[in-house]
DNA sequence: AGCACGCCGACT
DNA sequence: GTCGGCGTGCTC
């Protein structure tokens, strides 16, 4: 696929048609008539008439003819930018993406630009009051001013405290002050743009000495020039942050841009105080705290060359960039890369398209890669980095599997693994219980007439949650209070069955008094800034030992742990989607990696009903690496991706027949094209098929060569889009599923 | 997706 | 008599 034509210079002064694309999810661009002497650019918004309202869209091309009848234009209401916002390249590739994906255009320009610029405020930065002490200001004596004007003294002395410079904001009565100072030249009141740098740690920190395996990867990175694809393939520990540092610094040192992809807010914080400690440029964090307005003024900083890092979660491979020079995905093989509706893109895998046509080095990293990067590696299209030793003087943990066929257990816990933990524990370990489940218990059963409670709206039992003794559905948020008595026969008693990980802490409380414990799941890290307080009392060794969810899986430092122990490995190993097994493959290294980081030698214990399971072996016994070689054959016999390309048409409605319905009309349309070399599976009803009280189903499409697929999606979505039974059901197209939910 | 138009049921 | 149900068509 290539790029849209940019219009000559020449044509473009003779156009009189705008190619727009406007936000609606019709999969095409709208002409419109420009006005004479009208200058317009691709990538400049304008204001259009669309239908009966008003809308803000984006220019992509401008021509001299349509080929609509003249009468049928409608002239643009405004042009909104004196130049256009979106940089040619951004522009092309959102487009690049739009296409690949299969989204409409407008919708995917709409996603890809911040909020305020889809709405269409002014491309500018926000300003900002900066207050600065005059050299005449120095020399005042505060607590002779203090006598006479005490409020005006408080400001001078705060200003000295930060050094002669503040700036206005937060100073709320004192503001009045400050005029009166600057009335008497001792301070002067600048404006200048809030670009919302991130804050300069105090202390530089100076680049650490590199190991020998960190140095080649570097080394390896900086030898090719231009589009190149490297995958960092590095256990958890060895350094793969360094390494990203040193390349990151390489491109700021030649005076280019680095665009850092992280997945998620949750570890954010730690890799951006790392940089933030490291370089002395400026950084911008483009993640989901921001409001509408930082968001923009980081967006342009960016775009205007004036930040020279940008640490991002996966919208932020829409930054647009003055000066790139590096693309570092961070933790590739996670699935928040991909966005789970509207626009589905992959970060990751744009990141990849994008640096091509930037022709720029991407660094993919992760300590369990995806199949997809391996396979790439596998056909010569990405180069290996490897850092097979941890940093320092950590050691590998030891990983065993723990047999609880027919041994009693306690929440879930089997008294060999408490015992693990005891020891630990009194040899001043930390020991972290890994349960991906939260809440109390999933299910609540009566004891007299076996009646579970289930969700309204899904097919999907409800989980308790003991602290407020309230039921709650975990796919839809439906939620209502613990019946007194079972609803069905109204005597029975409801018991909790199976655990979760608020159980387990009771549990462990119990068995473990003189331990402190932290849970950290999505309940207990809800409110604002309660993660990071759990991760530093937990850091500050308050509590000994951690219970969690996959959100503890990921990237935190905690030294102090030696013991990991994951309750349940079995839900993982029966999965409906093919990726179930890679998927737990990637959770238990990622957890296992949490142990025995500093000196403290570490212990991972894996609880199962399964201890000869071939492929638990298979990892534990020769890493990851090998069971991905193995997992990667399975799919090759299979046909499944990396070696298949899939799409997955998706459709859901409030009763369940019209999706299967449509679905079926889809595929003997799809069928009518000739679908060379594309597989057409279903349709069938989606694996939980109700949910939020929608019935979904879905329809599989595979091909062996995404080619074959991409040419089949060309020609089939837009006689989707007609199909009258789509208009009974809400569908959406999924390009590289990620999850067959 | 919105939004309007259009043609048939139970209400003041 | 009308308010309003959602089927159908359109958006440069």
């Amino acid at each position: 696929m290539s790029a849209p034509t940019d219009a000559p210079t020449a044509a473009l002064q003779r156009a009189t048609i705008a190619r727009v694309a406007v936000p609606s999810p019709l999969n095409q661009l709208f002409d419109y008539r420009l006005p004479d002497r009208c200058a317009v650019e691709p990538g400049m918004r304008v204001t259009v008439p669309f239908g009966r309202s008003t809308r803000t869209g984006v220019v992509v091309d401008c021509r001299r003819d349509s080929e609509l009848a003249p009468e049928r234009l409608k002239p643009i209401h405004a042009v909104l930018d004196e130049t256009p916002v979106l940089p040619a390249e951004l522009l092309g590739f959102v487009l690049w993406a739009s296409r690949y994906y299969h989204h409409p255009p407008g919708e995917a320009l709409a996603t890809a630009l911040p909020v305020l610029l889809r709405q269409g405020a002014p491309a500018r930065p926000q300003q900002q009051s900066v207050l600065r002490q005059t050299a005449a200001g120095a020399t005042v004596e505060l607590s002779e001013l203090a006598r006479r004007a005490p409020r005006q003294a408080e400001l001078l002395a705060l200003l000295r405290q930060a050094g002669g410079q503040l700036t206005a904001d937060g100073l709320g009565g004192l503001r009045a002050s400050a005029k009166a100072l600057a009335e008497k030249g001792w301070l002067q009141i600048e404006q200048r743009p809030a670009y919302g740098f991130v804050p300069a740690e105090a202390a530089l920190q100076p680049p650490p000495r590199l190991n020998s395996h960190q140095a080649q990867a570097c080394a390896a990175v900086r030898e090719r020039a231009g589009f190149a694809c490297h995958l960092l393939d590095g256990v958890t520990g060895s350094g793969k942050t360094e390494v990203y540092l040193e390349l990151v610094a390489d491109a700021v040192d030649a005076g280019r841009q680095a665009l850092v992809l992280v997945p998620e807010i949750g570890l954010t914080p730690q890799l951006i105080r790392r940089f933030s400690r490291r370089f002395r440029v400026p950084i911008v964090a483009l993640h989901s705290g921001l409001s509408d307005r930082e968001r923009l003024n980081a967006w342009l900083a960016a775009r205007d060359g004036l930040a020279a890092i940008v640490i991002g979660t996966r919208s932020a491979i829409f930054t647009p960039l003055a000066r790139p020079g590096l693309i570092v995905v961070d933790e590739e093989h996670d699935l928040s890369f991909k966005q789970q509706d509207g626009f589905r893109y992959n970060a990751r895998d744009l990141a990849v398209v994008r640096a091509s046509r930037l022709g720029i080095p991407v660094v993919l990293g992760s300590a369990t890669p995806s199949l997809e990067s391996l396979a790439n590696v596998e056909r010569g299209r990405y180069h290996h980095l490897r850092l097979p030793q941890r940093a320092g003087a950590a050691g590998m943990p030891a990983i065993q599997l723990l047999d609880i066929r027919s041994k009693p257990l306690h929440a879930g816990l089997s008294d060999p693994l408490l015992a693990r933990m005891r020891e630990h524990l009194d040899r001043g370990g930390q020991a972290l219980v890994f349960l991906n489940r939260r809440g109390y218990a999933p299910v609540v059963m009566c004891h007299d007439c076996a009646w579970t409670g289930t969700c309204n709206r899904c097919d999907a039992r409800l989980t308790f949650h003991r602290h407020d003794r309230r039921l709650r559905c975990h796919h839809c948020g439906h939620e209502r209070p613990l019946p007194p008595a079972c609803p069905s026969c109204g005597n029975g008693e409801l018991f909790p069955l199976g655990q979760g990980t608020e159980r387990l802490e009771q549990e462990l409380a119990a068995r473990f008094p003189e331990h402190g414990i932290v849970r950290i799941d999505r309940d207990s890290t809800r409110r604002k800034g309660a993660m990071s307080r759990l991760l530093e009392s937990a850091q500050r060794g308050e509590g000994r030992i951690l219970v969690g969810t996959q959100m503890l899986a990921k990237g935190h430092h905690l030294p102090e742990i030696s013991l990991v122990a994951i309750v349940d490995a079995d839900q993982g190993l029966f999965g409906t989607d093919f990726r179930s097994i890679e998927r737990l493959a990637q959770q238990v290294i990622q957890v296992a990696g949490r142990a025995g980081r500093a000196e403290r030698p570490g212990e991972v214990i894996i609880q199962t009903h399964y201890p000869d399971h071939p492929l638990l072996h298979t990892l534990l016994r020769d890493g990851y690496a090998a069971l991905a070689r193995q997992l990667l054959d399975e799919r090759r016999q299979m046909a499944l991706p990396p070696y298949a390309a899939l799409a997955l048409l998706r459709a859901e409605s409030p009763t369940a027949e019209p999706p299967l319905v449509f679905l079926e009309e889809a595929r003997q349309q799809a069928e009518a094209l000739a679908p060379d070399g594309v597989e057409l599976m279903g349709p069938v009803p989606a694996p939980m098929e109700r949910r939020a009280g929608r019935f979904r189903a879905q329809l599989l499409l595979q091909a062996a060569r995404r080619q074959n697929l991409q040419r089949l999606l060309e020609r089939w979505v837009d006689r989707l889009a007609q199909l009258r039974s789509g208009r009974r059901v809400r569908w959406s197209l999924d390009v590289d599923p990620m999850e067959m939910l």
